[in-house]
DNA sequence: GATTCAAACGAACGATCGTGCTATTGTGTA
DNA sequence: TACACAATAGCACGATCGTTCGTTTGAATC
């Protein structure tokens, strides 16, 4: 890779976490600047506009989330074990102590009431993130294992929610029983479902 | 009521909207002046150091729920009728068009990683919620409404989950059939938990 | 080795941040 | 009505914000 790029691509890995840990209006460049090791002008530079930097670092997380939740699940058989997988990756994004909250939470509080670039930008990652959950589970039917008279919207929403819902109970909460529980939830709503 | 009480309750019913808004960093003491009407100082004097603000906000913000949400669902029968008017008066935080997303949400993005005073007082004010959620779903087996068998823990995670998913499908998302798709989990929720 | 061009830097800008002061206003009580 | 005191305002502070500018560095090209 380009000396550039991986320089950016630092930058980014930095942004994210530290987005992740604090929400995006916390983030300031020169707080950024700091953590990756350069100067404020020379990460300006990079992005030549905060709103600039926010759009990259959605996207980036965007990148990222997709790499590590959804592609590396490819790799078990469709169906039921790979949406298991997704789901797995997807937690692991939260447990691991350089993790921290989802990105397009933090982004969603910030921005949801702001009408703009950045915005659009957020719904269109957070429905590409819907779709793509939704699809797997829609794979789970034509595998053969989920009942076919399912409504996958609802399975999706479901899904998606105790997801959030373990995120509010691990880290906010700090429960130390919140991964029990999920896992009941989820092995109950994978049973509902199952053919 | 005092006009200095009532002063104090006007600050902090705006605080509260815009920091639902626009999370709390971007909530600063100046802009809420401001939209109060009154100097920075002034209402700095209110609080004395921006994170007391903040803890006040929070306070504010879990009086307000209480009061809204779980005190005004008291006037159904206790039990699952009770539940439904709670869970009622929780999604209608999300729709009014002055509302905004979860108070605490919106702390949570913020300070779930700055451990302090503000993530202590967010912490108690969310395990609050979730132990008053999770009592009016134990009445709803005491009388007799749900089964006397269900894990209470694991259906107030569940419940809690697709509100808070609700909240992001809404607001978020904008999905039009977010609501239909939330009644039908909820029905479903309720439906398998009945007696 | 000279030239070129992007990357990074240091310094400075006006604006705003949170936070102290002191003075002035307003309210409730004697 | 006069007094006491809380509430608010005005002003200034150092720090930090996002941003601009001109300069310096460093690597690639000729």
């Amino acid at each position: 890779m380009n000396v550039a790029a991986e320089r950016k691509l630092t930058i980014l890995n930095t942004a994210l976490n530290l987005v992740r840990n604090m929400g995006f209006e916390s983030l300031s460049i020169a707080s950024l600047a700091k953590e990756v090791g350069m100067s404020k002008s020379g990460l300006f530079a990079h992005f030549n506009s905060k709103e600039k930097m926010h759009l990259m670092i959605l996207d980036h997380a965007a990148y990222t989330f997709g790499n590590d939740v959804f592609k590396k699940s490819l790799k078990s058989k469709r169906g039921l074990p790979r949406l298991k997988l997704i789901v797995h990756n997807w937690v692991r994004w939260y447990k691991t102590g350089e993790g921290g909250t989802c990105p397009f939470l933090a982004a969603a509080v910030e921005y949801d009431a702001k009408p703009g670039p950045v915005k659009d930008r957020l719904q269109l990652h957070t429905n590409t993130l819907i779709a793509t959950l939704n699809k797997s589970i829609e794979l789970c039917i034509e595998q053969g294992h989920f009942k076919p008279k399912i409504d996958t919207k609802k399975v999706t929403f479901e899904l998606y929610s105790i997801i959030i819902g373990h995120l509010v109970y691990i880290r906010t909460m700090e429960l130390k029983s919140a991964n029990k529980i999920f896992q009941a939830s989820l092995d109950d709503l994978i049973k509902r479902n199952s053919a």
